[in-house]
DNA sequence: CCTTTTTTGTTCCTGAGCGCATAAAAATCT
DNA sequence: AGATTTTTATGCGCTCAGGAACAAAAAAGG
């Protein structure tokens, strides 16, 4: 296990003027933006202000619009992933199991203040894939992973008896994404937390 | 049933210079171009090339670019919840209606020609619904009747002895709008039809 | 203490997007 | 035929968006 991702105090200083904002923290902030407005809808501007930084620093540090939105695009599927990752691995039940997975995404699609955005990808890179072939394969290839995460349990919940021996993996493992996009696409919409955590409930005790 | 909305030969003409395009196609050839480039990422120029309406005339017709956009949006819901009508309407059994309304729905999405672009509202107005109260209304408006005609379905196939008496029909109306949820999205995310035809055949299955 | 290096801050330029004002065209009515 | 009406067509002006150039600042190195 490193820790070398919290902040290296061994690091030599480099030449120059310091950086006025961290890199992480910018790019979260970025994030959050085009999360709010979407990829055509945020100007570089609207970043600026976000982050504190103006326009020539931010391509300085994270390249021209395209880059930054694809920056933040992986960072985000990093830390879904990591997010169900740990909803996967803390043991109990395939349907309490499930229910963690659920919650850490609808704490994710809730995570904005003031108004629920849903999930990042769901609500603003697939608007932009058919135009983008870039975007379109990073969402695809999230989408792969995600659908073989579940899987995997599946076949894991299987082996340990909470699954009937003939129980289609695959299909179960498609009903799960199923439920966790229309989660995404609902909570943009506008729909309650607590209405979409009872979805959840009503889905996981069908695919159980 | 009326025939009325075909063509009126007992229509005066009006008085002035005569439209020299059909608004309904002119508004169809504007959803489709939203379709493909989302609110923000179509401009009206784009819409004034696609359906040889220039802005001036555009604006007349429809009003102003949120206004087109609105009117693009009620008339994709219409025209969905009439193809879904359909597809309830024909008969059958249960898993061979579900497997007509995600044929049509999959017919919609892979309706442009050389790319799939999913579902307009999916694909387009989910990212604005945030910031836009009107939009996300609409959408919100769209999804409870899908979950309402769903539901009303199951209630008649339970009726009809397709379902077990003690079926929890609200879960399985939101796994079926969950499963049409999932195909809009992986549609526009670059998925083939041939996968997402059998993806929806593995999610009948598990609901019937 | 001056030079070098890296980042920040300001400014300009070009193009796109949208609304609007005005002219031209094509029809009906008298 | 001329007047009226409604639409189409052209062009102007304002604002915003994105890239790049240039000057100022803040650090380390010699």
């Amino acid at each position: 296990m490193r820790s070398g991702t919290k902040k290296d105090e061994t690091e030599k200083k480099p030449r120059g003027r310091p950086r006025a904002y961290d890199p992480e923290t910018a790019l979260r902030l970025a994030a959050a933006t085009f999360w709010k407005t979407g990829y055509s809808g945020t100007s570089l501007d609207d970043i600026s202000a976000a982050t504190g930084m103006n326009r020539p620093s931010l391509r300085a540090a994270f390249g021209d619009k395209h880059e930054i939105y694809v920056k933040a695009l992986s960072r985000y599927w990093e830390f879904k992933f990591e997010s169900m990752r740990k909803a996967f691995d803390s043991g109990g039940s395939l349907a309490a199991t499930l229910m963690r997975i659920y919650d850490a995404s609808l704490s994710i699609y809730f995570s904005n203040d003031d108004q629920a955005l849903g999930c990042f990808v769901v609500g603003t890179a697939i608007t932009e894939a058919p135009g983008d072939p870039e975007i379109q394969r990073i969402v695809a290839e999230g989408f792969r992973t995600l659908d073989a995460n579940f899987e995997a349990h599946f076949k894991l919940a299987r082996a340990a008896g909470e699954l009937k021996q003939d129980a289609d993996l695959k299909a179960l493992a498609l009903l799960a994404s199923a439920t966790m996009h229309t989660l995404a696409i609902r909570a943009r919409a506008g729909a309650s937390h607590n209405d979409l955590r009872k979805l959840a409930q009503k889905a996981v005790s069908v695919i159980c």
